[in-house]
DNA sequence: CTGAACGTTCAGTATTGACTGAAACTTCTG
DNA sequence: CAGAAGTTTCAGTCAATACTGAACGTTCAG
């Protein structure tokens, strides 16, 4: 409402709707991601997120705590202000991977069902297992391509071995913008 | 339903149906891509899924048509029957995997739309590009998992032949694609 | 040619669920 | 303590959509 942002900014943010709303999410948690991931004080409050996507409180805050349980976003509280400060930090990847990765091991366990309910018929079962054992191959290899692509980055960043590579290697503006 | 099945067949059935429907394909589809990997003449036609499934012509003639043109499911003709018979082959699994891929790049894409939207701004841009390079190594990445699993299972099969004949079944496209 | 079996299309229905908006609850200021 | 600012909860609304069932088109047998 109060809202307007630059069109690419708007067409961005109702992409990320639309995609996370066709894939088990709600529309307004692509959204808020959205919003999050290109908002200039990377720390937002709830009213601040609700005026930008024109969307109503409630939508906001129920929206914020899946994201919250996902590890998709980050509520940061300061003392002193009852307002609470939601962002999108580096790890947030992490999640989308790991969530990402779940999908095959969910995937690999309806298919062990499967194997089972294919009884001893010779055709069933082999179609099944040959179900089963590709889901199950890529569910153990993608963890392993993820850490992977860290690895490689970190060392590419950071040539020095550092014993503790954290990959959020993006100082995250913490602090040092004025209030609003 | 006119065919009550055993109980693992149906769950299993309903399981791939809430999955399915879960990530934006119905929940028939599901079930009917489930149903023709356990069922045991390995082609059926429309009215034997529509009564497996205890569901309508109609929604198995829709259905048909989303899984075919996704590649899940195989339609077979024969002259002089008018019937038409459907059956899950083997190149499904590809397709599916297929699918998968095409959602890193879906989301690659409009993480490239998001890297404009993010404009020159440092704090959005970091963030920004860290989200499309994660996206972006996967979608290169998983292909190449894919066409591994394939290729070490076909090392795996080809110099020794399986011992068991395993009836007429069909042999498992032995990587048949032209990869190279 | 006539009739029947099969598949497709489409309007209608029922369900789901995402979002709104107001009321209740909590936390900080004066 | 009282009042205000902020957040959460929840019932209600609205739109999207998956499925049904009947009508239509098509293909093969008699």
């Amino acid at each position: 409402m109060t809202a307007s942002l630059p069109p690419e900014q708007s067409a961005f943010i109702e992409e990320m709707g639309q995609f996370l709303g066709g894939y088990g999410m709600t529309p307004m948690a692509g959204r808020m991601w959205a919003w999050l991931l290109l908002c200039d004080p990377p720390e937002q409050t709830a009213a601040e997120i609700a005026d930008a996507l024109g969307a109503s409180r409630g939508a906001i805050s129920g929206t914020a705590r899946i994201l919250t349980s996902a590890g998709f976003i980050r509520r940061t509280k300061k003392r002193g202000d009852r307002r609470e400060y939601f962002s999108s930090p580096p790890e947030a990847l992490d999640s989308m991977l790991l969530s990402a990765g779940q999908i095959y091991r969910q995937l690999r366990q309806i298919a062990e069902r499967g194997l089972i309910a294919a009884g001893d018929a010779p055709g069933p079962r082999a179609r099944m297992r040959e179900f089963h054992d590709v889901i199950s191959f890529i569910e153990s290899e993608l963890p392993r391509t993820i850490e992977r692509f860290f690895n490689e980055r970190a060392a590419a960043n950071e040539p020095a071995p550092a014993p503790t590579p954290a990959r959020g290697e993006v100082p995250v503006a913490t602090g040092g913008k004025g209030s609003s």
